[in-house]
DNA sequence: GCAAGGTC
């Protein structure tokens, strides 16, 4: 008969060893202590592995444990050619901040038997795997290893995860390794390289002392600074190209209607004027369509690390390394969920109900929230799914009411209300709006316009950021004539593009699968930290 | 003085 064993399991941050302890523990003798570093608890209960009885510890590390550097002798900058530095030796270790972390695994894993990792369930996460696995083994040579998989924090998961624990996979792991070295010995040679050569040919307009530029290189930030570039390029290049097009309107008791031409404009002035001199021969106008139709503006999906950002750049102008530490501040004191995720779909577990309770009370939004949870009012809507799930964190959404507390900021009083109201749409019903459609015809020339009238708003009382525009146009019928009040050929001129906004950036960076939801937004600081671009109001 | 990834 065996006694009971005991078992180190080791999460990538300390939420997820808080969150799975208490789910395995269902909080009934759950024990926590400090260990060496101060943010890495161990917590302490007993659970049942297979009918084994066990003594559970569970700790955490915070992200990587180890960093890849070259050996001391290829550190200094002109301590060799850069070119050197594709076959310079490199080591993983331990660096300093890291330390305590190490001594309290080591410590640890010398009275455990088993060693269960919970690493999140990513390349990254198998890497940090194996990470913790060499620090505890070279101090037990006898742990039982094993990895448990899991991409939800939810009881019955955990529980599974447990009872069916799998073996680490190592390919995952050396594939990460594989792209920590490429990344540092291209940057680290590349920046060398191009900082010593290029570093006098620029005179930098700042007050920074420019004997401290770096022209670095990365795989991550040369592409993001691409597509700024190739955008500059585009506005530079534009030329601006003339153009004209024929407008109408016609104004009546009910109020004045502006027609478009459906040809757009055109670029051939001789051809404008010889369709125009024909309007004007003729100018009877035939209403040929009248067109009804109810149009739906639905809310946003639930939110992601991108869309905050990007929806926090529009909407307050704050940068997207800006909004992610005040974010993180949120996180960190309890008011929101995980900001780091690119789920943007809720689970069908979760209450989402409750979470608009909670919400009642707000002097602002709270009415809103109300009319949400009455069935009478209808507003209710199951939210939509973007498709994106990455298996790990829910949608970014309010975890503790708050009418703003004493220390935040305005920017943490914008981003939590940005996070509630975006929640509070995400469940309610589409705004509701009748679109009319009228096209006429003049001398054989096709002119439309357009009006709409919003019927009901629903989600839009609560998500003030964004407006659908009502625009009323006076009635018409098919088959009905009259004659235009004004009828002008105008003429404009093309314009370029605007140059890449924050959120247009971020929308480049995803599409192309530069960087994480995590560091996006690091790869764009960097940029403004070279000098490599500026951003203006 | 260098990368990008993880997270606090």
């Amino acid at each position: 008969m065996s006694g009971t064993i005991k078992v180190l399991n080791v999460a990538e941050k300390p939420s997820v060893a808080k969150s799975v302890s208490g789910l395995l523990s269902r909080n009934q003798g759950l024990r926590v202590r400090d260990g060496r570093s101060r943010y890495n608890k161990i917590f302490e209960f007993n659970y049942s592995i297979r009918g084994q009885p066990c003594h559970m510890l569970f700790t955490s590390v915070t992200g990587h444990l180890m960093e890849l550097e070259f050996e001391d002798r290829f550190r200094k900058w002109h301590s060799c050619d850069p070119g050197d530095l594709y076959h310079a030796p490199v080591r993983k270790s331990v660096p300093e901040d890291k330390l305590d972390i190490k001594r309290t695994l080591e410590e640890e894993a010398r009275r455990c038997q088993w060693l269960v990792l919970w690493l999140d369930c990513d390349r990254e996460g198998e890497n940090i795997a194996f990470e913790v696995i060499e620090v505890c083994r070279a101090v037990n040579r006898h742990l039982t290893i094993r990895r448990a998989r899991f991409s939800a924090l939810i009881e019955r998961e955990i529980h599974h995860a447990t009872q069916n624990l799998i073996d680490p996979n190592q390919w995952f792991s050396d594939a990460v390794d594989a792209r920590q070295e490429i990344d540092l010995r291209i940057g680290a040679s590349f920046t060398r390289f191009q900082t010593m050569l290029l570093r006098d040919k620029f005179v930098i307009d700042s007050a920074t002392d420019d004997r401290n530029l770096v022209l670095s290189y990365g795989p991550c930030q040369f592409p993001t600074l691409g597509f700024v570039v190739e955008r500059y390029w585009e506005v530079q290049s534009h030329e601006p190209e003339e153009f004209w097009t024929i407008n109408c309107s016609h104004k009546s008791d009910e109020g004045v209607a502006t027609f478009n031409w459906m040809r757009g404009h055109l670029f051939d002035y001789t051809c404008a004027v010889i369709v125009y001199e024909m309007c004007v021969q003729e100018p009877n106008a035939t209403v040929s369509k009248v067109q009804h139709q109810e149009k739906l503006k639905y809310p946003p999906y639930p939110l992601s690390t991108i869309e905050l950002e990007k929806r926090a750049s529009r909407y307050f102008r704050m940068s997207s390394e800006h909004t992610m530490k005040v974010a993180e501040d949120l996180y960190q004191a309890g008011f929101i969920s995980y900001p780091r995720t690119e789920t943007d779909s809720f689970s069908s577990r979760t209450d989402l109900h409750a979470i608009v309770q909670e919400q009642q009370e707000h002097p602002e939004w709270g009415s809103y929230a109300q009319r949400l949870l009455d069935p009478e009012t209808g507003l209710w809507r199951n939210p939509g799914s973007g498709g994106h799930d990455d298996k790990a964190h829910p949608p970014i959404h309010p975890t503790k009411f708050s009418a703003g507390e004493h220390g935040w900021s305005q920017d943490h009083r914008k981003l939590y209300e940005l996070v509630v109201r975006h929640f509070l749409a995400c469940v309610s019903q589409p705004a509701v709006g009748a679109e009319t459609i009228v096209e006429i015809d003049i001398a054989g020339e096709l002119f439309s316009a357009s009006g709409r009238m919003i019927l009901e708003r629903n989600y839009l009382d609560v998500y003030r950021y964004e407006s659908w525009g009502a625009s009323m146009i006076p009635t018409y019928t098919v088959g009905q004539q009259f004659i235009p009040t004004s009828l002008t050929l105008d003429t404009g001129v093309t314009r370029p593009p605007p140059l890449l906004s924050e959120a247009d950036l971020l929308s480049c960076m995803d599409k192309a699968g530069i960087g994480t939801d995590a560091t996006m937004h690091d790869h764009i600081k960097k940029l403004l930290d070279r000098f490599y671009a500026t951003k203006d109001s």
